[in-house]
DNA sequence: CAACATCACTTGCTTAGTCAAGTGAAATGA
DNA sequence: TCATTTCACTTGACTAAGCAAGTGATGTTG
């Protein structure tokens, strides 16, 4: 055995490492009474509402059936709203769940900064941003192989 | 709002990028039958066995509970054995185990290698891995800032 | 206009994982 | 020696998410 590329060692690292940090991160929301994924769809719906659903699974790179799970504990703790349109839902979220999200979002984007600034220069930093942009772009777009 | 820094922008990066590329290789591997977070705990064993659940649960930063959970899942599907030895339980690879992780392993560590070899200049993998080992390092330290 | 197709969303079943309380064997100590 | 602690693991209740089948409005067409 023993066949490891830098790639798939890379791979494993940025598994380890998200998972890692998304742990830490569900323990720090914790003081606001949120969790990681809440956090996510949250800010989503704060910068882009009034949106359906459908486009905010895209969003989140989520199913359907996930997102619609998602709202439907985030309804019931009263910080969204789902209005039938047509026959679409269009999302919104209420006034605590507003009030909400704006406590939390300062303290959570400087939390999710300093994994890297702890450690990384701002040339490093500038790098790492831009290699995650092409890496993300691409995987948006990726296909499987062939069996 | 609008507060995005380098650093929040390339963590959301990060986790959408983790997160789609964890569900393409949940899809290419199951022309083996197996997913992406089984892959990952049979080739763990296979590299280290015998351990124990503990041992593995750390590996892979997992929680004893969902290792525990994990294991009886591939258990149940005849890929591993638990041993109780004193208080301990061992783990190894069944035949069928073994036979299962050498056949996914070169095509798996392949298609994660794809990601960054189809978009990347091996100057760009190595900084990336650089930076990666240097970022996963630091989160298994990382502790949570004061309330 | 009735039959069918489409679209947006929901839901049953499953994997995966967390936390915290529980269990049972082994070690320690009064 | 019996009581208590410790250790390794399990389990119940939960969040999160995938897939695929189901539902119920809206549109299209013969």
């Amino acid at each position: 055995m023993r066949k490891h590329t830098l790639g798939s060692l890379t791979w494993i690292r940025m598994m380890r490492f998200t998972n890692q940090s998304n742990q830490l991160s569900n323990e720090f929301l914790k003081r606001f009474d949120l969790t990681t994924a809440q956090f996510d769809v949250l800010i989503q719906i704060k910068t882009y509402a009034p949106l359906t659903q459908s486009q905010l699974a895209e969003k989140v790179t989520v199913t359907q059936g996930g997102m619609s799970r998602m709202l439907t504990r985030l309804e019931k703790e009263g910080l969204i709203e789902r209005k039938q349109n047509w026959k679409t839902k269009t999302i919104s979220l209420t006034a605590k769940g507003e009030q909400m999200i704006d406590t939390a979002t300062p303290s959570q984007l400087q939390f999710q900064s300093s994994f890297f600034e702890e450690v990384f220069t701002t040339e490093e930093m500038k790098t790492l941003n831009t290699l995650m942009s092409k890496l993300e772009k691409h995987s948006r777009e990726k296909k499987l192989p062939p069996v």
